[in-house]
DNA sequence: CGCTTAATTGAGGAGTATCAAGGCCAGTGG
DNA sequence: CCACTGGCCTTGATACTCCTCAATTAAGCG
């Protein structure tokens, strides 16, 4: 159950991404990193909850979750969905103590990163640092956009952008663009849209009638993306750049800075 | 225009707070803060824009900003209003380029720290480095109780909560917790809390009508706090914990770990 | 194959948005 | 000093989105 990461290993990623196309990396992590866990989480199982001290940060290796927060009234709402390649647990840096619930909606698996661990990296080296840096950063814009969706759009302009949104992570992840499960419920998709499940279950079903998609139960296909994307208010498929994944479909780390 | 802050000066503060109450700080900033320039902005002018590039973190020493963001068809979400001791400019680390304008509702004073000398502290120093990250994850978690808000809650719960949080912020900063201005517009405060601007207006005429709150124009006193906190959905006034800010009223900079 | 949970669909209503008209206020220039 | 002006705010009437409640069907899971 460890996998380690070694210096020759990130070289040999460094020159396998030279060798493809992209512009090369300008600095290689010169450490040992440490031996790197896994976890296996059950459908229905907490990676971590709210409140629960903050020691580790995850790394999605497959599988999906769900992070919520509840107010002290039973207010749940849910603020993301993970899939691979994502990070949980971020939001525990603050306070110490994790902010928000992390269930798995199917079985899944992550990698453990203990974070004192992930502190020192983004102390011993200037990429570690950026790394660690730009991931909270880039869980503050998506939270934004997602705010800027839940306070001035439709409903229907919610779930196009939802759909557009999750095709392209999967795409990003070397699956089709067009069809995907949606492991959620229409509830929890729902409160994650700010809308209740019916709504949820009416537009989908509106959108089929229409021909933009396709609907039978948990799996999707998008069948008319320029419609999609006119009603999601984009030009085109432009929205912001998803970031390299720390991580690839093997469980293998990417860490290899780029040249800017 | 100049404001350099020595260790000299972070041993005295140490010493008053010590004096004062609060458990001793465990560790001072051993390093000589680089001087720190200040910067006057006007009523209506812009501190930085989005897509400019980020160079900058900006404490807020007087006066109040509005923080949006505008996609591209001029949809507008106002992400927060930026008062005393608050940051600006955290949303540029990701990309290297401000996410959201801030435009200054009234005249305004900052405080320029450029990011690289931030940086540099956050390297060379846990504390440091600690002091940057929370600041960071402050604002996801500031940024996530507002999704909550959108999602879930209704008009007027909305405008409790925004009502509460003002009152707690300037409070913390020792002005009064009942009486206070309003500087941003009602179509501003609508965009912040997803609403229109003639529900917003609608709604605080409501409030003054039962009594809860007076209203004239921009200021704003809160009259029965049991009953915003009842409309808010709070038991009391027991909302997430306010950070100890980095800056006090006369422009100085705490920069004084607590013991935890 | 039952049982439980999730999803669909409909009818009706609450909550906000939209549209429109007028009032208030500060700044401006006669 | 006062009228003028434009932006901001308030208030009302109406429309519409979305929620709530309810009944039924479909899908998971033992």
């Amino acid at each position: 159950m460890e996998n380690a990461v070694t210096a020759a290993h990130l070289l040999h990623r460094n020159d396998r991404r030279a060798a493809a196309n992209s512009p090369a990396p300008v600095e290689i992590m010169p450490l040992q990193l440490p031996a790197c866990s896994r976890r296996s989480v059950r459908r229905g199982e907490a990676l971590c909850s709210a409140g629960e001290s903050f020691r580790m940060l995850y790394v999605v290796r497959c599988g999906t979750l769900k992070s919520f927060l509840m107010s002290h009234h039973g207010l749940v709402q849910v603020t993301g969905f993970r899939i691979a390649g994502d990070i949980v647990g971020l939001d525990g840096i603050s306070t110490g103590a994790y902010q928000t619930d992390a269930i798995a909606l199917e079985d899944t698996e992550v990698f453990v990163l203990p974070f004192p661990q992930c502190e020192l990296w983004s102390r011993e080296s200037a990429y570690g640092q950026h790394l660690l840096m730009r991931t909270l950063a880039q869980e503050i814009a998506g939270n934004r956009k997602h705010m800027l969706a839940l306070g001035t759009m439709r409903a229907e302009q919610r779930m196009a952008m939802f759909l557009l949104d999750f095709s392209r992570r999967y795409e990003h992840l070397g699956y089709s663009r067009s069809r995907f499960l949606l492991r959620m419920t229409r509830k929890d998709l729902g409160s994650y849209l700010g809308l209740t499940l019916e709504t949820v279950s009416r537009l989908l079903s509106r959108l089929q009638r229409e021909g933009t998609i396709q609907v039978q139960g948990k799996s999707v296909a998008l069948l008319d993306f320029p419609a999609l994307w006119r009603l999601a208010g984009v030009a085109s498929d432009c929205p912001n750049p998803i970031l390299e994944p720390i991580i690839d479909r093997l469980g293998n780390f990417l860490f290899a800075a780029r040249a800017r």
